[in-house]
DNA sequence: GCCGAACCGTAACGTACGGTACGGTTATCA
DNA sequence: TGATAACCGTACCGTACGTTACGGTTCGGC
């Protein structure tokens, strides 16, 4: 069993370790060496092996560590008019764009790729799990609270969540993963997520409210 | 200048040592050496960096190799009525979906991902550009000549473009770039794209026709 | 104050791989 | 037939990097 590989959390020590990681990571002007990450942590490459087990170790702990840093709350559920469904779907497509085009996604996210090709591949799987489908776990139950309140309309909930996905992400992913040197502004940013929305609404709302269709 | 880097087309001797670079990528069995591309396509070391310059060329005469033959013919656009359009849009998301699921793109695109990550990197933008940017370029004529046709209706081509390529490929090419054992059968990705196009069409069609909102 | 554990810094090891060199073979052409 | 070029196979070189080993230091517990 690799030491401290799947352990819930990191001591605050090897929360700094991590963090350099990401640092490196995220400037890129190095290569993610085991040497350089111990340079950059102030610790030695023996703890680092006792710590993470090995590259790959400390790697999908790094991983996890920035998905735990992430992770937002969920969204309550009372009161879900109209405004508040489109509200937190505007949230939740905002923030999503905003993590996709972060220098730390990318960087990982383009690691994980990279592991995923070389076969034994969890690196991949967890990035996976607590991004796609932990963003699809906490939004199918709103876009189902939507269809009970009769706001939207919809046969499967996995389907639409695909298509809001889609709505939302459009090609800023596959862009950023290679190299497009796309910029989203905040403000661009919030105007993305509301046009997505409109369409999703256009798509799957009831018509209980007009659309504004800008653009 | 780096030998053949940059020629139109590379030799027959040449195409077959690309293909066995495809093959190498697409098997996913070994790692994609130089020793292991010169065993695979019977030549020497030498005529690889020969031809290719280095690591980088062979890759990237490789990826162009590739679109090369991906490259499907442009559309004629006599007589567009509503169904010609619609099935013109449904060709085009079921062959994108096709290709963007296809081991052979799902592996260069990891390698391109990968490469883009280590500064210098071309390979990204070659990917980009015979993907993401050859398919929008080749579809907004469509969408223009639908729109002249008032078939379509919408201001910023490019943002039209950029929302039917995320209703048509939603989650599928992060998923499969990550390693999510998706299957995409022929039969689904021709429910796919036809729904996906009935989506496309209740956003921007000029309601010309009855949707047809099958699931 | 002593012991062991944990940890830092660095040196060292082994290997994989990009890139080069070279002898041997085929093929083209005079 | 002899010469030159292209190419194959293989050996070789240098380096980067994952991993291990080890001496020195800090620190908590007795």
């Amino acid at each position: 069993m690799t030491p401290a590989a799947e352990k819930e959390t990191p001591t605050e020590r090897q929360q700094a370790v991590l963090d350099a990681v990401l640092d490196l990571l995220v400037e890129g002007e190095e290569q993610l060496t085991m040497t350089a990450v111990a340079r950059r942590a102030s610790c030695s490459k023996e703890t680092l092996y006792k710590w993470f087990g090995d590259r790959d170790g400390l790697l999908a702990a790094t991983v996890r560590w920035q998905a735990s840093k992430v992770r937002a709350g969920n969204y309550d559920r009372q009161k879900l008019d109209a405004d508040a469904l489109r509200d937190s779907l505007e949230a939740f497509a905002a923030n999503w764009l905003k993590v996709i085009s972060s220098r730390t996604s990318i960087a990982l996210n383009r690691v994980a790729v990279g592991h995923a090709a070389s076969g034994k591949s969890n690196l991949g799987a967890i990035v996976l799990a607590n991004g796609r489908f932990a963003i699809g776990e906490r939004l199918k139950p709103l876009l189902e609270a939507g269809r009970a309140a009769g706001l939207l309309a919809f046969d499967d909930v996995e389907d639409t969540f695909r298509t809001f996905f889609g709505l939302v992400g459009r090609d800023v992913q596959i862009r950023v993963l290679l190299g497009d040197p796309l910029k989203l502004a905040p403000a661009a940013i919030e105007q993305e997520a509301k046009r997505a929305v409109d369409r999703f609404f256009t798509l799957f709302g009831t018509a209980g409210r007009p659309k504004i269709r800008s653009v």
